[in-house]
DNA sequence: TCAAAAGTGTTGGATCTACACCCATGG
DNA sequence: CCATGGGTGTAGATCCAACACTTTTGA
């Protein structure tokens, strides 16, 4: 070996949690309190604690941050970022988690953040402290290439949701429109990928659409792809 | 926050370096010579240093351990493993890389590890020192996928190769049979997969075959999926 | 002329897109 | 009975696996 310069560094965790809310994709944000970066919005996050494996760190800090528990949500590690500047008190190694639930009402804030709110991707791009654009950018472009091949869109809805639900998710996360009479039938025709409730929810106005809940397939096969190819 | 026992860690590096050589996929190995685990089999790698980047650290640590360049490889991050207890030594979190080259003579083992050396990824699988069989297996499922959707399989070849080289690399990676004449078709017509070289390599028996060179594309689309479903 | 590998043509089936059309409900 | 969203049928285009067949070389 050579010189035994191998540094002693921090790891955090950084989160980026997506839901569908009021029509748009949108982030989990804090503000922050301390410096670096104080005032600043961005991804909630914090360092991992000895003997605390990572996963473990990513569902704490987002408990403490925020309120919420990661018990049934997805969390899906998303990258290494530890470029030796990128954070200003020192060498920090950063690994990103992509994290997608439904639009629940958010607990009220703990005792670390004055503040966790969701806030639409596209208003806080280019906004974010750290180099959490690029995690921020990355996290949503991997949940777009997500609902092609898994069945990942089921985890932005309620335990019970239509197809219509679920199209809007596929609709909002990439940002364009998706035809609900072909959608309906390839859902329904992948197995797995949902299972009837066999309940029906009537909307205000309209034909009642049957409920499901998530099935138990995780890939997609064949992958639903979106229109533009990339 | 809250108490401030986050950890001062090490961090490191771990390389699964994969070619296809003599009929079978292989992963450059190393026989560990010091504690833990001396004698055994593993992944190369080592600690990342102070004020190195981690692409940087993975490069350097190949170069001491096997003598390559990773100048024109193929190097992606592809995991985080940081479970408190994977390294005796104590906590040490190792970001996981996939490297793609093609059959080259190995230059002499440098002088950190006595003897890096091709082993095929089915004698080695189960054998590997720390949780280096689980990063060897998530690291070939993940070369399998990218074979499907980018156009990684290039980095597999010499510069100039044919459309049967080509083959046979989804042939030994995926370890399946893949029709010669489809597959010819599928990789021409993909706009940006390879370009001709106007030249054609001569057989020992059999039609000489036109060479080719990688193009410009990075994904395939529409991909190039396993007959299998996954 | 034969063996071997490269490459083309073609066919039937699967799948997707686009859109016409029908269904079930509240006002 | 109308507006609204849920859902089915279907024709045409496209894609793809399978395989017969042709090409080009060395021996």
């Amino acid at each position: 070996m050579t010189t035994r310069d191998h540094a002693l560094l921090r790891i955090a965790v950084d989160l980026c949690v997506l839901t569908v809310r009021e029509g748009s994709l949108q982030a989990l944000i804090i503000t922050r309190g301390n410096e670096p970066f104080a005032g600043r919005l961005a991804l909630p996050g914090g360092f991992v604690r000895t003997d605390e494996d990572i996963p473990d760190a990513a569902i704490r800090e987002l408990g403490e941050e925020t309120g919420l528990d990661l018990g049934r949500l997805h969390l899906e590690q998303c990258g290494v970022y530890g470029e030796p500047d990128r954070d200003p008190r020192g060498r920090v190694i950063s690994v990103a988690h992509l994290v997608v639930m439904p639009d629940l009402p958010l607990p009220v804030a703990g005792s670390d953040a004055s503040g966790a709110a969701w806030r639409p991707v596209d208003e806080i791009r280019g906004g974010l402290a750290f180099d959490h654009d690029r995690i921020l950018n990355e996290a949503v472009e991997r949940a777009r290439r997500r609902l092609e091949l898994t069945t990942l869109a089921t985890r932005f809805c309620l335990p019970e949701f239509t197809i219509g639900d679920l199209r809007t998710v596929y609709e909002i996360v990439w940002g364009e429109p998706v035809d609900p009479r072909n959608f309906s039938r390839k859902v329904v025709n992948t197995e797995g990928f949902v299972q009837p409730t066999g309940t029906k929810r009537v909307p205000p106005t309209g034909r009642p659409a049957a409920l499901y809940r998530t099935g138990a397939a995780t890939t997609l096969n064949p992958p639903i792809l979106r229109a533009g190819g990339h």
